[in-house]
DNA sequence: CGCCCCATGTAAACTGTTACATGATTTC
DNA sequence: GAAATCATGTAACAGTTTACATGGGGCG
């Protein structure tokens, strides 16, 4: 279902290529919805037999050049202002701390050290893009509040797993002592 | 593969029937790994059938107890210890963000101000668990960890769609004004 | 006895990943 | 002309959701 309306969403912008709208899930929607290519190009084909895009040009190399039809806008905009957002989550480095109880301390604490690791390098790369790009249209506004979740929700983690590490190893501590 | 090792984590714990496990997956793992009965049973039954978990018992109704083996423990271990958590992510709140430049000033202010409540109210949940549980058990450490993940991340969410709000409505105002 | 909750399962539809498959254009 | 990248597609498999289906036990 969301797939489908980032598709539209990227096309309200302006008429992408198949493989140009697979670069932007690449991009900076892959932290938001990543997708694959071999589910775009069957998703485009369904999205243009229900008549929310159509076809409007043809690349070099096979390329296709999509655009957002009247009804595809108007779909899109039923998503936005009709419909609640998702709150299912999954998250399989959340999901391991639960368990980390079977590790030794020492062990738990390199696992969230890790972590640490993780969210510190990513939260360096959020935070170049913000400060080398300077958003300019309405479309670059909107992708760097989402570039803003990132950077707070990223050092939330980064402060959560660097904390939680010192916490595990002076419990660790604690016991052998 | 992750619900695979969510129900061996949670049984390495304690045996439980199907019934808890579900219990389980609909109270504090639904923010790490949501999961239904549909998808329980039948790995349950896999995993038994693997030797991973065996049948130690049966309760009323026909519930059965399952309990870890000790190749499920293993296979428990080696997930922890040898392999990388998946960094796969799938966010409908932020995905809509990146579109939010399709609605007008003061309707994309609404849809963070949406936001906004409802971290607020998540927050305030994950604080009183926090506040009237006391961790005892290893387990209940390990719990306590994955809940501070959850109020730091609900909090920076909090402040993000806070301080986005504002910034969409500033703006809209100066367009105006 | 009727209702609610406990308890388990299966089937169909949908979504997402991995693997297979092909061909055009550019660059060295 | 070989390699890398552009560009599109299909097939098989795995994971998830929604719907269908059944029965036991406690409570009023």
């Amino acid at each position: 279902m969301s797939l489908r309306f980032a598709l539209l969403g990227l096309l309200a912008d302006r008429p992408h290529t198949g493989w140009q709208l697979l670069k932007q899930f690449e991009g900076s929607l892959a932290y938001a919805w990543p997708a694959l290519h071999s589910q775009i190009y069957p998703e485009l084909a369904r999205l243009r037999e229900a008549g929310l895009i159509e076809q409007t040009g043809k690349g070099a190399r096979g390329a296709k050049q999509y655009a957002l039809t009247d009804d595809g806008r108007t779909a899109l905009e039923r998503w936005l202002r009709e419909t609640r957002p998702s709150r299912s989550i999954r998250d399989d480095a959340l999901l391991r701390v639960f368990f980390l109880w079977l590790l030794e301390p020492g062990e738990a604490a390199s696992y969230l050290d890790g972590e640490a690791v993780y969210n510190r390098e990513l939260l360096a790369e959020l935070e170049r893009i913000r400060d080398t790009e300077q958003p300019q249209t309405p479309t670059d506004h909107a992708y760097r509040l989402a570039l803003d979740y990132g950077i707070r929700v990223v050092a939330a983690r980064l402060e959560w797993a660097e904390a939680s590490a010192a916490l595990v190893r002076s419990r660790g501590a604690a016991e052998i002592g």
